[in-house]
DNA sequence: ATACTTTGTTAATCCGATAAACTAAGTTAG
DNA sequence: CTAACTTAGTTTATCGGATTAACAAAGTAT
């Protein structure tokens, strides 16, 4: 139904040629032809809309190829604001950028939203807050606000929030009152699937990709043709809640033998405060008495690597994809346990999907907001994110 | 890539008013220009294509609705035919159709294609044998052949064979050569991703779901959007080496533990010889006894139902589909175990995906195969197969 | 018989993509 | 240094396909 008269063809064209534009800029609009396989004159047209709207601009020329010089097109990134909220259980983050995902100022903290009676209003003074901050740390006046993203940490399909673990946020309608009281358009997720969309623009994965995070529960983000897939009820991705030991240890959910009960860093941490004997130990101490060769912490993550191993088998089997991201706190300190998880890939049915860590880390929530936020201003799928800007040169 | 100038526009316009043809005919060209959103002028254009290609045709006049009667298009089925082989691993069928799906003969048996240096000429009699089976049976002269449909019990993608546990056909230009000797179109897949096209088209399920086929072995193929999706390599849907329980019993495909060594047809016929002392037992007295109340065989079947539990959970929590359509013997047979396994989701992220049982049954993957040809023949994603002609009726 | 409805076609128009010709601005070879 | 060639981008003419509006065809309702 949505492709079907010739101003739905134009549209997708504009599509086409701002997403080639922001993968592989600085190009002409020769390159642009040729990138795309439309006709050079199309492309003028199309070009000079984009020109108008300001959404590109002309940087100059390029070297020439033994004729006259090509005009460099590049995206114009100072010219509006992208804004992400991560409601994590413990505390609330956010993150504002330019239109090319390079940061405005430094990522912000405040307080975890817990309550369910002022949740919205929470956010819309957390929103405010932020956009203060960009104030002091700007002189100059902020362009417009292209989008506010907010990850959920729980299940959200469109605007409704099914189900939240954490917290009670179910039911609430976020989105659409955001959207009166702030007059920007805002979008709500799912924390892993936003994760998903950090690690496509971040260019760690393309395409077909499941992103795995690993915090205290276990989510994925499944990507299919560079767009999420998030299921029927917003579910799909919900990798903690297989079931990996039959009659195995219970979980919240309702289940038994959930893998989250078995590698996710509550469960990791449980273990080795068993196996160590001290009750305050954390994830920390874990990586510092790998490092050292304990062999209980090795011990204690073998159970890791073993599980992990489990879930990436699994995923491969059930939707085969091009590669698999990984994004936790233990693989990304101690590199060598993605290897491990690899090792324990011994199912013959074709070579295992490509395992590969993320290349955002704990931020990468917030940057997968702004990419939905991006993807959507810009009416694109994939998109790329400048290189970050190094936190001194921040405001 | 897909759609950027008119020519391409004009073809999905084609597309969109076949796919809605197929669907709901009879409808007149007002009914398919309200259904479509397209003007009566583009639909009335099309249609005309359509008819003189002889795809459609005009079958008189409906019920007035107050102003002058319309006149009712429908599809022509018997201008050609659709052809489907099942390379089962231990006898080969296959199933010719008219272009609505309906049988015009019997399905035929033939001898399994097991040795790889003769598979595609045996493969080439075995078509040749189907057409000379339809000359037998028909008087008037066959038209022609839109397609050949080929099931592979492995994994395919795209024209390659990857890998075939039960026989040697890996590797082989199956597809390539039949196209070019029998100058027809020829699509081959996997069996369970048939299997799915078959639901899909049978009514059973739609949009996004998951079917899951049950014999020696458990496959499923995963449907989105009305599309199947393969993965990378061809193995998305091997659910069978999903594993279940860590350390578990060896699979041959290299891993411990996979679901298909605990509920597929071999695992449990296995078990209920064990527990019956009777070496001959098969299915078929398993589901005897459970219809006679033997607590052993139900014993069995618990197994059965625990593991399928899994499976259909490990599922939702994947890749949460609409529904979920089981295709196997057992709950053909005894149809309250989909019940019994829908009492295993205790899961309390949303509501669990319906579970249905397959209305094709054994020739599912013939229907599949059937339902690949014309699905490409008419350049449509959906398609309803007629109500299947009585065997009493077919030549 | 007259007025109204619905179906489907004809005619006029609009919109978007393309090809061909052309202008602009360079490089290269002699 | 100029003539010939190359590449970039625009102008012009044309084509293909979708839509609107008007109309013809064929019915119903009173």
């Amino acid at each position: 139904m949505s492709k079907q008269n010739q101003r739905d063809l134009r549209e997708h064209n504009r599509s086409l040629i701002m997403e080639t534009l922001l993968l592989k800029q600085p190009l002409s609009r020769t390159d642009l032809a040729r990138e795309t396989r439309l006709s050079k004159v199309t492309v003028s047209e199309i070009v000079s809309g984009l020109l108008e709207s300001r959404n590109i601009h002309e940087i100059g020329t390029g070297h020439s190829r033994g004729g006259r010089r090509p005009v460099l097109l590049a995206q114009l990134p100072q010219v509006g604001v992208a804004i992400a909220i991560n409601l994590a259980p413990d505390e609330t983050t956010s993150l504002s950028t330019w239109l090319d995902g390079s940061p405005i100022d430094r990522e912000h903290q405040w307080p975890a939203v817990v309550d369910p009676a002022s949740a919205i209003d929470q956010v819309e003074a957390i929103y405010r807050g932020e956009l203060e901050a960009l104030a002091r740390c700007r002189d100059a006046a902020l362009p417009p606000i292209v989008g506010l993203a907010i990850a959920i940490h729980g299940n959200v399909r469109g605007d409704d929030i099914l189900f939240t673990p954490y917290y009670s946020l179910a039911g609430l309608p976020l989105a659409p009152q955001l959207r009166q009281r702030l007059a920007v358009p805002v979008w709500i997720g799912n924390e892993a699937n936003f994760t998903a969309l950090g690690e496509l623009a971040s260019g760690a994965a393309r395409d077909n990709f499941v992103a795995i995070s690993v915090h205290s529960g276990i989510g994925a983000g499944i990507v299919r043709d560079n767009d999420l897939d998030v299921g029927r009820q917003g579910f799909a991705g919900e990798v903690g809640h297989t079931i990996a030991v039959p009659g195995g240890l219970s979980c919240p959910c309702g289940n038994a033998g959930c893998i989250e009960q078995y590698a996710s860093e509550r469960a990791i941490v449980t273990r080795w405060r068993e196996v160590s004997g001290d009750a305050g130990a954390d994830l920390g101490s874990l990586i510092r008495a790998s490092q050292a060769n304990d062999s209980r912490a090795r011990g204690v993550l073998s159970q890791f690597i073993r599980y992990m191993g489990i879930l990436v088998n699994n995923l491969s089997r059930f939707v085969d994809p091009d590669s698999i991201v990984i994004n936790s706190r233990l693989t990304a300190a101690l590199p060598q346990l993605i290897e491990e998880i690899k090792a324990e890939q011994r199912c013959r049915l074709g070579e295992a999907a490509p395992l590969v860590p993320s290349l955002l880390g704990d931020p990468a929530i917030l940057y997968g907001g702004i990419a939905m936020v991006l993807r959507r201003h810009y009416d694109v799928r994939r998109l790329h994110f400048a290189a970050f800007r190094p936190p001194d040169t921040r405001c």
